[in-house]
Order: C-alpha cells, then structure tokens, then sequence
RNA sequence: GUCCCCGUAGCGCAAUGGAUAGCGCGUUGGCCUCCGAAGCCAAAGGUUACAGGUUCGACUCCUGUCGGGGACGCCA
C-alpha cells in the first residue's frame, strides 16, 4: 500500500506543475503540525507564488480549484499565508484500515528498486569480552538492517570481527606457553586438548599478562612476533590452530549475547579482519601502480584532496608502515573493493562511533580515487555519539573497568524482575523469567534506540531501566492490554477472530478511534522515513505515538461492553495496534513484547 | 591551527525549512463499583548558547563568536 503522503505528494505536485507551469515545483505535502489544521497540509504553494511573483492565498485557490482529492479528502482548506490543508475523510480511513487489515505486511510498501546494501556493524574484539562500547554500533546496526530488509532490499550483514593483527601474536605465544606449562608438554596434541579448558575470561587475563610480557621480556617479545609470521604464511599449525581456538572461543561468548538482544548477526556474517589478510598487498599494489599511492616517510600513503593535517599540509591516509605492515585502513580498503566487486553493493553502512568519521571520509574518497566506487553506489558512515559515564567522561577501553555487556544485561533483566513480582506477584515463575527479560533488555536497547544517535550518550542503569513515558514498557504494557481484552472477550463468548475475519466495513465515529486510525495507517511511512537516514529514533517516535494513541482509545472507548459494528471496529483497531506493535518491537527493534507483563 | 559532533523547560531528551517548539522525569491537582493505574486528563515551567545572514517562513540552512566533546603520520 502506497503511503497516502507518496500518494498526495504526487496528485498535487502534479497539479501544481499544471497550474503553475513551472517544471520544478514540489507541493512538499507534510504532516499536519496541529490537529487543527487537519492530517496533513500542503507547504509548496508559498514557494511557487514567491517564484510566479503572486499572492499566495489567491494561488492557493486556484490550486484548489484544479485539485481532484475528493476520494481521500474533504474539501481542502487554505489557512493562514497560504497553506492548504487536507483531512482525511472517513471512507478513505476506514478503507485504508480495511486494506491494511487485510495485509499480512501491515501495509508497508515494498520498494520498487532494491539495493544490495551491505552493513557493517558491531565488530567485536575478538579475545576480550563485549562491554557496553560495543552496544550501539550492534544494536543501531542490526535495527537498520531489519528496516532495510522489511522495506525490500537486500541486505547483506557483514560482522567486521577484529580477529588479526599483532596482538594475536602475542596472545598466541602466550596461550602456547600457558598451556606448554600446564600440560608440561610441547606435544601439539596435548596443547590441543589442554585448550578446551580456556575460556573468554582467561583470555583477557592472558590478554593483560601477554602485553606484559612482551613490553619486559625480550624472548617473548622475538616468540610472539615469529607467531605473527607465522599467521601470515601459515607454515605452523599450531600457531593457526591455537589462533582458532582463540576466535572460537570469542565467538561462544558474542553469539549469546547477540541472542540475548536479539540481534541478527550469524556466525556466518563474521567476515574479519583474518579474512582480508592476504589480499592487504594487492590493494597496495593495485594503488601503487594506478599512482595514488607514494612513499612517504618511509611508508606508503595516499593523499586524497580536500584533506589537510594541523600544518596545513595534505594529510595521509597510511596503507603500509614503514616496516612494511598493512593497518586497518589498509584492511578497510580491502573490505571495500571486496564489497563492491564481490558482494556488489549498491550502499555500503558503516555503523561505528563519529571518533572514526575522519577515515571513514577519507577511505571512501581513496575508494573514489581507485574508481571502485561511483556516483551509483552510496558510501555511508552511520555515527553515533561516544558512550560515557556519569561522570561525562568516556568509558576507558584497554584496561579493566569497562562493564561488560553480559553484566550489564543481567542487571537489566535483574531489575526488571523486580518490577514483575512487584506488579504481578502471581504470574507462574516461567512467565516472570520470560518477561523480565523482554523487559529489561527491550529497555536496555530502546533507550538506545529513542535517543537521536548523534548525541553522545551517559551510560546509566537507572536512566535505561526507567520505565515510565517513552520507554520499551509502555509499548509492552499498551500490547498486554490488547491481548487482556483479547483474553477476556473469549471468555465473554466473543469470538475475537470470527469477528474480525466478518467485518467487511466499519465505521469510526468516536475521536480517539479516528486519531487511533490515523496513526495506524502511517506505520509503512515512519519505517521508510527511518530507513532513510538510519534513525531510529523516528521509528520509536512513532511507535510511541501509536501506544499512546491507543491508550487514549482505550481509556475513551471500551471494547466488550459494546456489541455489534461498534465493537467489531474496535476490536479491529485493538488487533491492528497489535500487530503493528508487535512487528516495530519484535522485527524491527528486537524487543520481545510479552502476552503478559 | 584545520575539521567533525553537540548546546532546546530544573533534569533527561524529541522535533523530514512551515502556522502557537513537543515528550518524559520532577512539581501541583484530578481519574480505578468500569476491558490491566507500567495507564489517562489537566496546570505550571522556553529570548531553541550568542550575533549576524539567506528565505514568504529558521531549532533546522550559511557566516562568525562563546561553551562542551572528539579527530587530525605510521593504534583500531
């Protein structure tokens, strides 16, 4: 179903264009900003009698003369300087709840030209355990696929898990030692098996003691930089074997917890830094010969223009060190030209922090320069703001400290399991666990999700387990109700599905049902407008316009203790909040909304 | 020094160039013999940091200033 703004904006545009005569010329047709001023109004026709040097008011009017809206819309109004406002009326609502009624995809239009967008996102550490640094990125990610994939596209979901470089060096030497000392052998097979007893944890113990190591002990130092050799050329298994072991065991401890907020990603989406690694020369290479890439200070840069360091002079983008390793730039290169001439993306998403917008401008102009990007295809850096703590300074990230993701998941679902046995003392132990932790986490991510990503945000256990105004529970609690009544309507011997598979048209009289309606049939259009700019926030905007819509409806008009067309029609809009809450929660965002809270 | 983000009610935050800038918390006052009060209704609270500019119209776009944060040659 074609959004009725597409709809609108289309008709009157057209007709503008036909009044006017002038080629370009919008009818910039929005949302009504008051009530008052009906559903939505039309704010093009000040521009066009500005451009035509005529009274506005008097241009509306012709306009209105020529418009044919009269299947959707009362008679248009011109108010104010000049604006034309429009009102749904009754037959067309009530026509396009029926038509959306009838949809198993709640209306939402699928788009006429899909893309294949890659998006890349969360791209944990691998060795050290999530903490709350990597929540946004992979929540902000995974709701950004969801909503590109439910308006048609292709999405391609690429995990770019930090699983090389130096350090693994270190980490793999140290681990070899660790377990050489515990079994007291150097026999491959009994490292083997002697490794199935390390866990994440130990990991970043290792992680701390290995950087220790190789900052004071010269033979470790030389050990852990031959493992990294021999990651590179591969002529060690053990060194690959016990590099395996290390991202194994990293990703039993990731995948949970991707599960436990519902995020998308698979193991087979991981495609990693390890995965680039021997395709870091032919990028140079491939840069070197086209003659953007030069030597520098002993190491290999480009320089795109437009970019200047604090001297004024062209600032670098380094693609190989001096002593001749590759860096993430390099690495990110590589990921890119594989994007673009493997995966064959038409829009590629970054998700990461806005601390890293600089490469990210300067590695899509170096893609540009390379000529595997073009103006066909859209390069995008989807930031967000830095997470801090209370204190307003940012969280510290090689050391101890950090909360680690899992804790902080298990506090959510913790609190909000108190709220349960405070609201809801008798529900069954099972039913408790299940909503506490559809409570708790589904407030961990909405916070996240309300909040205009660009803002940096304070890391908080009271601010995001608050549950009162626009929060997860509020969704949650709006959905219980509507179930509630379900439950009680078949105890009432109101068979809710004859009934609403029975309705053939309705008619909505009472204000709260009309505004409940209006919103209903704008879900497809706050999903695109979210899609667009990678903004949550403007789907939860719109999800809690809903619930409150609804629970305006339900303290105006109750449901059973009517009979009839009227109860039917409000059945029809109880069910409908429902699946559309349900669908923005539950495949959109990845908040479970319980039957009961 | 250059560049990026932020600055909106006491606090936390919204607002696709449109009409009288919204919401939550907090404060004050209403609403449960009525489908779930994790709810609804109402009141109070604003020079949208400041100064210019563009525009018929600016929280929104441009320039500058101030304040906060961040990035800027071999980390990711």
């Amino acid at each position: 179903m074609k959004p009725v703004l597409e709809i609108l904006e289309q008709r009157i545009s057209d007709t503008l264009a036909k009044v006017s005569g002038l080629p370009n010329c919008p009818a910039v047709v929005r949302m009504a900003t008051d009530p008052k001023f009906g559903d939505y109004q039309v704010n093009g026709v000040m521009a066009a009698a500005k451009q035509l040097k005529t009274n506005p008011r008097q241009f509306a009017e012709k306009l209105v003369a020529e418009l044919k809206l009269d299947d959707i819309c009362q008679a248009p109004e011109i108010a104010g300087p000049g604006f034309i406002n429009l009102r749904l009326t009754p037959e067309f609502l009530a026509n396009a709840l029926m038509n959306i009624h009838r949809d198993a995809n709640l209306g939402i239009e699928k788009t006429q030209a899909p893309q294949t967008v890659v998006v890349d996102y969360s791209g944990p550490n691998i060795a050290k355990q999530m903490h709350v640094g990597h929540l946004r990125s992979t929540i902000i990610g995974d709701c950004i696929c969801r909503m590109l994939e439910s308006l048609g596209h292709n999405v391609i979901r690429q995990n770019h898990i930090g699983d090389w470089g130096t350090q693994f060096g270190m980490l793999v030497q140290y681990l070899y030692q660790k377990t050489a000392a515990a079994t007291n052998s150097s026999d491959p097979a009994a490292i083997e098996k002697a490794l199935q007893n390390i866990h994440i944890a130990d990991l970043e113990d290792f992680y701390q003691q290995a950087k220790k190591l190789d900052d004071e002990d010269e033979a470790f130092r030389s050990a852990a930089r031959q493992r990294v050799v021999e990651l590179h050329t591969g002529q060690n298994p053990l060194t690959l074997t016990l590099w395996r072991q290390i991202v194994n065991e990293s990703r039993k401890h990731y995948l949970p917890i991707y599960q436990a907020l519902h995020i998308t990603l698979k193991a087979e989406d991981e495609r990693g830094e390890s995965f680039y690694a021997d395709k870091l020369e032919s990028v140079v290479k491939q840069l070197q010969d086209g003659s953007m890439a030069v030597e520098s200070d002993g190491a290999v840069c480009v320089f795109p223009e437009g970019f200047t360091n604090k001297e004024g002079a062209p600032l670098p983008f380094i693609i190989q060190k001096s002593d001749g390793a590759f860096l993430y730039a390099t690495t990110d290169l590589a990921a890119m030209r594989f994007r673009l001439k493997d995966l064959h993306a038409n829009r590629i998403i970054y998700v990461t922090d806005a601390r890293q917008a600089l490469h990210f401008k300067m590695l899509f102009a170096v893609a540009t320069m390379a000529g595997w990007a073009d103006d066909s295809v859209k390069l995008e850096h989807v930031t967000f703001g830095t997470m801090l703590g209370t204190d307003g300074k940012p969280f510290k990230t090689r050391t101890g400290g950090t909360v680690k993701l899992a804790e902080l998941l298990d506090e959510a679902i913790q609190r909000a399991r108190d709220v349960v046995e405070q609201k809801n003392p008798e529900l069954p132990e099972e039913k408790k666990a299940q909503i506490a932790a559809a409570v708790g986490i589904g407030a961990v991510k909405y916070s996240d999700y309300s909040n205009n990503r660009d803002s940096d945000y304070i890391f908080s256990f009271d601010k995001m387990l608050a549950m009162d105004g626009n929060t997860a529970p509020y969704m949650q609690y709006a959905y219980a109700r509507i179930k509630s009544i379900e439950r009680k309507a078949e105890g009432k011997d109101v068979n809710v599905q004859a009934e609403l598979s029975s309705i053939a048209q309705i008619a909505l009289t009472d204000p709260a049902e009309i505004d409940l309606a209006k919103h209903l049939i704008r879900y497809g259009q706050s999903i695109q407008n979210a899609a667009i700019e990678c903004r949550p926030n403007y789907l939860t905007n719109y999800l809690y316009e809903l619930s409150g819509a609804f629970s305006r409806f339900y303290n105006a008009c109750p449901v059973l203790q009517t009979e009839g067309p009227i109860r039917a029609a409000r059945l029809l809009l109880c069910d409908l909040t429902a699946r559309t809450i349900r669908h923005g929660m539950s495949q959109l965002l990845g908040i479970d909304v319980p039957e009961q809270m």
